[in-house]
DNA sequence: ATAATGTTATAGAATTATTATAACATTTGG
DNA sequence: CCAAATGTTATAATAATTCTATAACATTAT
């Protein structure tokens, strides 16, 4: 099953996290939904051309981060842990140096939440 | 001049990095205003305990990133440069995958207007 | 049984991050 | 004018991270 993930070679960000975002962002757009599998490491290294043990260092991540379980009986799947707290934590922590340099630069509250609309309307709902 | 910076030497996140944030903290909070000098790369260097091409590599960034004029006359000084419309879209792509994390884990948008709102009032205003 | 799964181990290459010296031209301060 | 301080550049070495390459393993699905 493919799953047209684009990577970005001459990106600098590192490859398992552009997997790892793509993922996230493909579940955030219902592409992904709760339930499915993932292919397997050695088919999703092979449909994007990149190395089975990078593969799977993002798969590690998304299950650290509470978005798949990885199960030896039926591979990797989307399943979405939803501790809000912790998830609202680490948001927190996330945005504090970006609102930090939006505040620099006389960004407002306003058009940070404009920002956020754009965003959530790219997703669901 | 002591800048008080912090930085965590058990941290995964790289030292020029967390100075280049901590600086952009302190612009946010009024500690660093316009026209303020920064200490020399060497004195910084000493004050935090890392060599002298990491502060250098820091404040390139910064400077890069339009946050600081860096002058053989004056040093390094805090010069913010407003283009607002670059840190506008500067800002969206770093929040793009942070946000579709939060949807994914059912944040409303309501929830991230409150974060920004809290952020927003450790820095200006 | 065969094939496919995630996992682990080991190893090497490439890149980045960090430190260490040293030197340079320029400019500040006495 | 002279000494000290500035950012900058060069070179080198070490460490850590990233990515790839094979290979093997136990478990599970067909």
């Amino acid at each position: 099953m493919m799953m047209y993930i684009e990577i970005d070679f001459s990106s600098d960000e590192a490859l398992y996290m552009q997997l790892r975002n793509q993922i996230i962002l493909g579940i955030a757009t219902s592409r992904f939904h709760q339930g499915m599998s993932l292919p397997s490491v050695r088919q999703m290294a092979d449909e994007i051309g990149i190395n089975m043990h990078t593969v799977n260092k993002a798969y590690n991540v998304l299950r650290q981060e509470g978005f798949v379980k990885i199960d030896r009986r039926h591979g990797t799947v989307i399943a979405v842990d939803e501790n809000k707290v912790r998830a609202l934590e680490e948001m927190k922590e996330e945005l504090r140096v970006i609102i930090a340099k939006g505040s620099c630069k006389n960004i407002s509250r306003k058009e940070v939440y404009a920002l956020i609309d754009e965003l959530y309307g790219e997703y669901s709902e």
